[in-house]
DNA sequence: TCCCGTAGTCGAAGCGATTCGACTGAATCG
DNA sequence: CGATTCAGTCGAATCGCTTCGACTACGGGA
């Protein structure tokens, strides 16, 4: 292995002018610079990722928390870590893959050991018990999603609300009066997990606001749910003319369910998902959705670690706000009332 | 930050006691053992990572590098990755996340910055750029998938030719006589990734052997392109009654296209799917399927680098031999020819 | 002219572990 | 019973890098 005092003697200075030269942290005339950087190549040099940790007490590298449980729906989550990956990799950092299932013992392992210098932790519940952990640890974490307290924390999410409101303005402006929320399977809402709330309260609420006939129905993920779903929604609600799916897998076998029933979508029902475009896209027939932007929460919660790590400030709480793309699963009601 | 002298002292041992007594690598007395195991409760004690890298020059960092292209289908690659990190913590390591984009130089990065001690690569392609450099690695790594030449590496995989024999020898086992394969899309054939051209071979191979007409076709994973397929095999061959598909997102959308063309499964066709155990399981109709099992896969792999990190022999190849299951989308042929 | 600040470099002291060699007694053996 | 082993422990060296303080030389301001 090639280390910096064999870079040092091959350029002709010391080891400490070397290590400057690539930190930059102290001038480095360009000749010098030079001359260093070319042993580097010459020799093939890397520093190593031990040593500098320790002298620096750094490790560039940041831990990423991934849920893997029912409801959450697993592109997103991919796309997700990916993006993190891609913006860590823009800072010089490397990412450290943790499950859910390593708990707070996981986090303070990985944190008290130096092994990353901060965190990112996917799917916070409301009342998430890693909530007090994080919020004493010596290193900066961003949260995705919101607890119910979020104080003394750094957290970043869609809008939710917004967006469950978002989808309602866009059925109402459409001039369609009965609409109904079919949402997260019921153990995504017994666990707590703020989003899911959040978008049946933003839904409600704009509902309500605008005088319209609204009802939430969390839901299952699997086709045969959907079926019973589209039944039994169209037996007690015949007037439904607007749907709004917060359900990633369930929005084409809603289509189709209501489509067997003899509902076309968007002639006689207009649907819109809450989803990633490319899901939106990619579909037999587009679909008009409020993106679920995982790549930019991604990047944008690295960005946020990052000026936390160097002790720049950010807000508390960052959402995004929704992105209503019309497609082709909505339309305006057909008026006969 | 406690220390490990920090402990020798208040256990009142010596700090290289304290280490034999965590790594277990020379004898220490119990009552020793206990007193120190006391003391690091009572201080918190986490040793230094880095520290512990530099000295022993071990990270305990397996990297993964997962792959994010079209035709590589999401759960299974997140699957993997969990199962990766789940048995990596059973031996104490853990799991840096890389991309595919980061390429060669990536590798080269985590390898000789001493960051990670194995590497596991996923998604390798019949001529993978990164082959060579795998091999000049001081670092062991382990493939998932079988390049075309693997001598000197070691690689695992479901064993994709048995797989798609097997299939055929079910659906032939069951009388049909025709049988056709609705594989991977184009780009992942011609990317030359290797499992999709196993699969093909070894269903080729068994028809051809038990004198079965056979057809292969590549397909897009959209439902367009499952409604295309559907028309246009039942087009060219009427007397088709058997049907393999290796592509994920296509069961579902393959079965209702056929349903709408009048041909229900598995009365008019039997459908053998290749695709994890769990999708085949929680569609409507169970698909009868040869599991993608990749958690196992995963685990593996991990069990693999750890032996070749304790320099233990291992194989050079390890091909999972295919399980299938019945299920209902397979019936014997209504026998009227 | 004297002083000071700054660019550019060096040497040495850590960072917090692991590990090697050496030491001490007690047990074992021929 | 002396020699040998082995369990149990310690001290010191080492891993490869960063960083602090110090030093030189030079330029500008007073």
């Amino acid at each position: 292995m090639v280390k910096i005092t064999d870079v040092a003697r091959h350029a002709g200075v010391s080891p400490s002018t070397v290590s400057y030269a690539l930190s930059g942290k102290r001038p480095i005339s360009a000749e010098t610079r030079e001359r260093i950087e070319a042993s580097i190549r010459a020799l093939g040099y890397r520093p190593h990722a031990g040593a500098r940790a320790l002298a620096s007490s750094k490790s560039n590298v940041v831990a990423l928390v991934v849920p893997f449980r029912i409801g959450m729906h697993v592109p997103v989550v991919m796309q997700f870590a990916v993006s993190v990956v891609t913006a860590a990799r823009r800072h010089d950092h490397d990412v450290l893959l943790l499950t859910q299932e390593e708990g707070e013992e996981g986090l303070r392992r990985v944190a008290d050991t130096a092994l990353v210098d901060a965190l990112i932790v996917m799917d916070v519940q409301l009342h998430d018990a890693r909530l007090p952990l994080l919020r004493t640890l010596d290193r900066p974490s961003v949260l995705i999603g919101f607890p119910a307290e979020s104080a003394g924390l750094t957290c970043i999410d869609l809008d939710f609300e917004a967006a469950g409101a978002a989808c309602v303005t866009h059925l109402a402006e459409l001039g369609h009066r009965c609409v109904a929320l079919v949402g997260s399977p019921p153990e995504v809402y017994l666990r707590e997990t703020g989003f899911a709330q959040r978008v049946a309260h933003g839904f409600t609420a704009a509902a309500d606001e605008r005088g319209l006939t609204s009802m939430v129905h969390p839901c299952g993920s699997t086709q045969t749910a959907a079926r019973e779903m589209a039944r039994r929604l169209l037996r007690e609600h015949p007037e439904l003319t607007g749907l709004v799916v917060h359900n990633e897998p369930l929005v084409q076998p809603l289509i189709e369910a209501f489509q067997e029933l003899g509902l076309r979508v968007p002639d006689d029902l207009s649907l819109v998902a809450i989803c990633p475009d490319e899901q939106a896209e990619q579909a037999p027939v587009p679909v008009t959705s409020v993106a679920i932007p995982s790549a930019e929460i991604g990047a944008e919660a690295v960005e946020l670690l990052k000026r936390k790590l160097d002790d720049l400030p950010v807000p508390e709480s960052t959402l995004l706000p929704p992105r209503l793309t019309r497609r082709a699963t909505t339309s305006p009601r057909s008026t006969y009332g």
